[in-house]
DNA sequence: ATGGTTGGGTTCCAA
């Protein structure tokens, strides 16, 4: 399961909810929001989640990969953009002879103008997808799933209205084109395996909506991606669209997929 | 074209 739960200790209640109707075996969070000697790490343990990997700062970003079996590697991961800002970790689980490898990121949003020369923090969110992109391609994934809040809607459908988002950060033309260049080293995008391309599908809603259900100008922004030699391994997929409806949500909700190992 | 809300800081920034 993958959830960027934007504050994990605000949300550890809606956490536990989560956890204890869905059952994931291993969790994976961004905008934890949260440094490291203050992370959760007991009551996380006591929901099952014995096995933490987690990097945060104060304030912003912050990843979390908790499995309730042991990790068999913690991975080292690359400086992106030359910044160390908590936004990938990534770890190996399951059979030591022939373990998969779990990578956990959160892309820059990327501001709000779709300019890299005006907009520093896009030109930021380019140069990460760039950047993540040239790795995998030198590090072609085997063996691999990749989540997270990956902050680009590629697919028409994946916007409550694709003309009106062109222009639009998360929806414009050079970060898909990086979105799916990334996803071309070597990913099978598993949401879009189980629904269609042709039919809407959102993983998060604004906070500056008055009804997000009624309106429902929703888009796409997290992911789960399979390595393509397992992709056939992958069973099933849902998006905890109702998660979004609890109290004192966070805007963006869990995607939950079965992969056999 | 505009403004709407939330979280974690502090008197604003990022999303």
């Amino acid at each position: 399961m993958t959830w960027n739960i934007n504050s994990l200790r605000l949300r550890l209640p809606l956490l536990q909810q989560i956890v204890m109707r869905d059952q994931p075996d291993i969790l994976c969070l961004q905008e934890t929001k949260v440094t490291d000697d203050l992370f959760p790490a007991e009551s996380l343990t006591a929901l099952g989640f014995e096995y933490q990997h987690f990097t945060g700062m104060k304030s912003y970003n912050g990843v979390a990969i908790l499995s309730r079996t042991p990790f068999i590697r913690v991975l080292e991961t690359p400086i992106w953009c030359e910044k160390s800002d908590c936004r990938h970790n990534a770890v190996e689980i399951g059979d030591a002879s022939k373990p998969i490898t779990i990578h956990n990121f959160y892309v820059p949003a990327g501001g709000d103008i779709p300019d890299p020369v005006e907009n520093p923090k896009f030109a930021h969110k380019l140069r990460f997808l760039d950047e993540v992109t040239a790795w995998f391609a030198a590090h072609r994934p085997e063996r691999a799933i990749l989540v997270g809040d990956l902050n680009t809607a590629p697919l028409e459908q994946d916007v409550w209205s694709h003309k009106q988002l062109l222009n639009v950060v998360c929806h414009t033309e050079p970060e898909v084109r990086r979105h799916v260049a990334w996803q071309n080293t070597g990913f099978t995008d598993v949401m879009r395996v189980m629904v269609p391309a042709d039919q809407k599908l959102y993983t998060w809603w604004s906070y500056r909506n008055r009804d997000w259900a009624a309106s429902d100008r929703g888009r796409r922004l997290d992911h789960i991606w399979v390595s393509d030699d397992i992709a056939a391994r992958f069973e099933t997929m849902r998006v905890l669209r109702d998660i979004r409806g609890a109290a004192g949500p966070s805007d963006h909700v869990p995607v939950f997929a079965d992969i056999a190992l």
